[in-house]
DNA sequence: TTGAAAGCGCTAACAA
DNA sequence: TTGTTAGCGCTTTCAA
């Protein structure tokens, strides 16, 4: 159906095709009686303008390539409805772009921007390393990465926005310290991972200010997953000199550290209090709520797409940085009043 | 950078653009001297072929758009994937399009694939009203849907495929009479709406087929959220007949239901025993875990995406419509030895 | 206010 | 195997 073009709109109104085209647009200069006339026929005829064709002209395609690690988490959705929000704001339409966490597909989004599938790029990545970091740099178009880049090299070209982990679990952490709790167990992952060991740090900072001792038992490596928090878990509340209190380095494993805690029949957060990290949808499902450090997903979105917006705009533009600073959502599983199993 | 051109490689190497253009695709007849050289050259000046030049000429941009009423929603993931990979193995790629159930965006998406963003379109919505049907019928371009038309104007121009969602509840309930269940209550959804009257009609037909007589305080109105499967989930359970069984049209209601009977210090399975729908992460979350009736999402995308394919390459075949039937996956919930509260 | 003409970068005949 | 040519449908000068 969508066939029609400006010439055989033109040809049917008995004008010609510039002219079509302008009153096709909402901006062009023609005559009130020509557009309505146009703008009847164009419709009549099922008319669609050719997105290729327009871009390939105007070198625009009005679209943002958002690439994402991984779908099958709502820790991302946040970020895409913030994004989208602005983008949208300023004529920019949001393609989201699956990449799986792997080099190969991130790799193939940069050839296609580079293709001018999209106007720019927001990416998400677990890990920028150095082959990825480098088609960024080298490919010329605008984009924005929501995470810092560990090693960069001496010049990058895309900005960034990103929220300081080791701040985020040191909260999680004074937040416990605040409660009274003194003897606290740390479940992260591991540390030759660079974001292992900001978070580590954390916690770290957060004890030795408040004067407590560092204890390696208290101190495990679940991995990021679930399970992992269910092992370390209970491994941290059999301890003699059990911790009264847990911090977990992302919220699957604070449900694993919540399911051995039950598991061991001690109550939640009376016995042992938890905070949990990301403010996913499972700090809302179990019983206790768990606390968790809000990762402000949707202000990253937000801040992400309008770097993005501005660097389109202006290209030269000095490299922006910007940090973001979490927060925390206090629930059942790290108050002391009105706690239940 | 990509601003070189086929021209501008071709005067580069001493050669003519269509032998540049040529080289470039794999297809393409080249001696393999002068592709070797074209290759090289390319590389060193950062080409990229035009996407928007090369659709416009081809008529094809190897895009799929994939339509989503709510990212926000793990049930759409498997969708997703599954689509995906088989649009890859066809030399397509898979663009997610947020529409957050809104007809406005709806139409926009299907504008959208009228101006050939996309060669096709795979659409999830809540509800397909006449606007929204109407546009998808007259756009004349390749359309999956993955739910059925209501009330089906005489003749649809796209695929379908679905899944049985009586059938569903009708497993559900089955699982639980199986199980020896006679006293089953239902949380569903407003009659009124189509989607609510199909789960209720599938409660209907196992409890009578199995000579169970209907009892309207067995049935309840939970809207389809958490808050509402709570509030009918205490009512069943409080019931001096109490239901020892409770089918619930979706896992968020099944939580809700989950937790009202923990409320009332009832355990699960053994004091009531319980069924949610859509096989959603929250199942594997709560304790005990929930059964739940699997949509098969995979699948949906999977065969969403072949007769997508299919249809691209014949426009012409004749409208297909595909059935599927859910299966439940049992977990603790339902399964009178060894449950726990 | 309208029209003519050129060209965005590529593909696809066809001819050499 | 390579080159020539003619568009795809639009935007964008420039001239009328």
């Amino acid at each position: 159906m969508p066939n029609s073009t400006i010439y055989s709109i033109a040809q049917k109104v008995g004008l010609s095709p510039s002219t079509v085209a302008r009153a096709l647009r909402s901006d062009g200069v023609c005559s009130e009686k020509n557009r309505k006339l146009i703008l009847e026929t164009a419709k009549s005829m099922g008319y669609a303008p050719s997105a290729s064709a327009r871009s390939l002209r105007s070198r625009k395609t009005h679209n943002i390539m958002f690439c994402i690690p991984d779908l099958y988490n709502d820790f991302y959705f946040g970020m895409i409805s913030g994004a989208a929000e602005v983008l949208e704001q300023n004529g920019y339409f949001a393609i989201v772009c699956h990449t799986a966490s792997s080099l190969k597909k991130e790799l193939m989004m940069i050839d296609n921007l580079r293709a001018r599938v999209g106007d720019g790029m927001i990416i998400v990545s677990f890990d920028f390393t150095k082959p990825l970091v480098d088609a960024m740099n080298s490919c010329g178009m605008p984009i924005v990465t929501t995470n810092i880049v560990e090693n960069p090299p001496e010049r990058l070209n895309f900005d960034t926005v990103y929220i300081e982990t080791t701040e985020g679990i040191y909260i999680a952490a004074r937040h416990l310290i605040a409660q009274g709790h003194e003897k606290i167990g740390y479940i992260g992952g591991d540390v030759r991972t660079y974001s292992a060991r900001q978070r580590l740090n954390g916690y770290l900072k957060a004890i030795g200010e408040a004067g407590i001792a560092r204890r390696e038992d208290y101190e495990a490596n679940g991995g990021f997953t679930r399970d992992g928090g269910f092992v370390c878990g209970a491994r941290l509340v059999s301890l003699s000199d059990r911790p009264t209190a847990i911090v977990a380095a992302n919220d699957l494993m604070a449900l694993g550290a919540l399911e051995a805690c039950k598991a061991q029949g001690l109550r939640m957060p009376a016995d042992v209090a938890l905070v949990g990290m990301d403010d996913t949808l499972i700090t809302r499902v179990t019983n206790p709520a768990i606390t968790s450090v809000r990762m402000r997903q949707d202000d990253i979105g937000h801040i992400a797409a309008e770097l993005l917006v501005q660097r389109i705009k202006n290209p030269d533009k000095e490299r922006s940085v910007i940090m973001l600073t979490p927060d925390i959502v206090i629930r059942e599983s790290s108050i002391m009043a009105g706690g239940n199993l």
